[in-house]
DNA sequence: AGCACGCCGACT
DNA sequence: GTCGGCGTGCTC
């Protein structure tokens, strides 16, 4: 009897978003399997394109003549049923295809990584080793299906033994700890870092331990071969310690034990591309599915977070700690005693940490003569002075170095000071320190201890074994003030992350702030602060209280989507507002607001009428590429 | 997305 | 007569 193959074709496209019939030639009867990842013949097309196994049959409902299966491609199942629920119904509630979800979980299939990881394989045979000294007082949190947030304790600790010892956040440790659990009953473990550094970290304490052979790098700053590697060793019928940034949550872990996130409020963990999902999102649907236990971990506690908290999604399991040393310096100078005192005795310590809002030189540049600020010429964005002392545009990134004010003036006074200007004036008023910049643009990794101050823009401050010993939280006003819903969730995670990587007895000063968010902040009540900010969500009726989506087209396009959105009770609609300009036309964006219960009703309609109106209309990107004519993003946390 | 099919205008 | 424009439609 004939076998037949469901294939889901490895495509993006609307229209090819269900399954295709093939038949199985006989030779390959023995590979196809469930989950198989095949090659086929694709519609007129002369190049044979991916697709996976999903059904297999005798029987199909197609009429026409069928085309066979090529070849199989890989490892026999390369899509678990797991994994292959987990995308569709991501696809399923992001309003996108499955191919487009298919593309995140499975990288794409490379000859000679596939050979040399099976030829290592058949090496590494029985090196599975048998984890010993396992700490069972993680036991709560690794239990099957305790879904758990953590306030990670801001201290160091020591980890290792003899010449391996070395000091490691308590984060990392107590990840490491419930990844050696794991092992011990033959589970794997998937730890999600929202950053490099902390991947580092992750991995270095993991070898300390003795544990890296067990350990896939799901980083993505490695070549493409070594990740699909990274795939294969997840693959494989043994217990692994999956570390990863966002494509680690689809890691097709053998026995997947627990999820553990680290710092969950990160940018890095929101896709930039289609579907636009979020790591959060990511795991909790794969958990619901996989029933593993979650663990999410941060140094403050973000709206989302409160909000699963509360709604009995999540069990707080915050241990108690003794919290850190803050204190406030009230407004007024941005350097002032206060702050002053703790660079210097911190100093007298070791490194010294100073956050600060901004990169370069300075903020802004103001005309001396008729106090205008300097815009660019090209497209009205301001100037700044960038770190080599060069007049730039904040917006379009050009160079404006003979730029006059429409004064006449030449003459500039600067605004606030960037991470340059405050590194220089620091290294003035201490000549014994050794003063260095940290920026998102040139970050330092790691420094080594001495008499260092380091000067950071949030985000991209180093760690330093055993820690600083002061943080000083420059610019806080500057950072609370931002024209963003989510200034204060994201200057309190900034502030603490910054904390937590002094050490146990180090000093923060946290200057310019007063009122009830600093008194809270030097207790360590980041409870209550998140507690005070998701009731002032809920009261605004704003994320993560509702959920907020967009839809982004051109005009006539947008407008037909959006008389349909209007049909729905459930949904409140902001706009249509004119977005940026492309080659082809305005593109416009429509905000909408919908409750979480209306959630996959609402995908499923947006998508059905999407590829109905969008049906054979392409639009130009920027860069002259084509893209989607409509972008759909269920959860978008720009439109705030 | 590709790619073919198809039904009108300009050319050897 | 036929070469080629890109509108329309399909892909197991």
């Amino acid at each position: 009897m004939q076998k037949i193959a469901k294939l889901a074709i490895q495509s993006n496209l609307p229209q090819l978003d269900r399954l295709f019939d093939y038949s199985i030639p006989e030779a390959l009867s023995q590979q196809v399997s469930i989950g198989s990842r095949v090659r086929v013949m694709f519609g007129r097309s002369k190049k044979p394109l991916d697709a996976f196994v999903v059904e297999l049959g005798t029987q199909s409902d197609f009429t026409g003549r069928l085309s066979e299966v090529l070849e199989v491609v890989g490892p026999e199942k390369t899509l678990s049923e797991n994994l292959f629920k987990l995308c569709q119904q991501l696809a399923e509630r992001s309003a996108a295809t499955l191919g487009d979800v298919l593309k995140l979980a499975v990288p794409s299939h490379m000859p000679q990584a596939f050979s040399a990881h099976n030829k290592d394989h058949n090496d590494l045979g029985n090196t599975v080793l048998s984890p010993e000294g396992a700490d069972h007082s993680s036991g709560e949190l690794n239990k099957p299906g305790e879904k758990s947030f953590v306030l990670a304790e801001p201290r160091v600790v020591e980890v290792g033994e003899g010449s391996a010892v070395h000091t490691t956040p308590e984060w990392v440790s107590m990840f490491v700890s419930l990844a050696r659990a794991n092992l011990v009953v033959g589970k794997s473990t998937i730890i999600l870092v929202p950053d490099y550094r902390e991947h580092q970290m992750v991995v270095e304490t993991l070898t300390n331990e003795g544990l890296l052979g067990y350990v896939a790098n799901y980083s993505q700053e490695q070549p493409k071969s070594k990740q699909y590697r990274s795939f294969l060793h997840a693959l494989d019928q043994r217990p692994s310690i999956i570390v990863g940034s966002r494509a680690a949550a689809f890691a097709p872990a053998h026995n997947l034990g627990s999820i553990l996130v680290f710092d969950e409020a990160d940018r890095s963990y929101a896709d930039q591309a289609s579907p636009y999902l979020h790591s959060r999102e990511v795991v909790l649907v794969r958990q619901s599915i996989e029933k593993c236990a979650l663990v999410f971990a941060s140094h403050s506690m973000s709206c989302d977070m409160k909000r699963l908290i509360q709604s009995k999604f999540l069990i707080d399991r915050s241990k108690q700690f003794a919290a850190p040393r803050v204190s406030n310096s009230e407004p007024g100078l941005r350097v002032d005693s206060h702050a002053y005192s703790a660079i210097k005795t911190g100093l007298e310590l070791g490194p010294v940490l100073v956050q600060v809002a901004s990169l370069g030189d300075s903020t802004a540049m103001y005309c001396r003569s008729c106090d205008e600020c300097a815009r660019c010429s090209a497209c009205q964005g301001p100037l700044w002075i960038d770190a080599n002392g060069s007049k730039k545009c904040r917006w379009c990134n050009s160079f404006q170095l003979d730029y006059k004010c429409s004064c006449g003036g030449t003459d500039f006074a600067l605004g606030r000071a960037g991470a340059t200007r405050t590194a220089a004036e620091l290294g003035r008023a201490f000549p014994s320190a050794r003063v260095v910049e940290s920026t998102g643009q040139s970050r330092l990794i790691t420094i080594a201890r001495g008499r260092t101050l380091v000067v950071a823009t949030a985000g991209a401050e180093p760690y330093v074994p055993g820690g600083y010993s002061a943080v000083v939280l420059l610019d806080a006003k500057v950072a609370l003030s931002r024209q963003n819903l989510r200034a204060q969730e994201e200057a309190v995670r900034n502030w603490s992350n910054a904390i937590a990587k002094g050490a146990s007895k180090s000093a923060a000063v946290l200057v310019g702030v007063s009122g009830e968010l600093s008194q809270l902040f030097s207790l360590w009540n980041h409870d209550k602060i998140a507690e005070n900010e998701y009731r002032a969500r809920q009261e605004l009726s704003l994320v993560p209280a509702v959920r907020m989506g967009s839809i982004t087209a051109e005009q006539s396009m947008l407008s037909e989507l959006s008389d349909c959105l209007a049909k729905e009770s459930s949904v409140t609609r902001i706009g249509p507002a004119p977005l940026e300009m492309t080659p082809t036309g305005q593109l416009w964006r429509l905000i909408f607001k919908y409750p979480y219960g209306t959630g996959l009703e609402l995908a499923k309609l947006l998508k059905v009428e999407v590829s109905r109106v969008s049906a054979g209309r392409a639009r130009l990107s920027p860069t002259g590429r084509s893209a989607r004519a409509i972008t759909v993003k269920m959860n978008d946390p720009e439109v705030v």
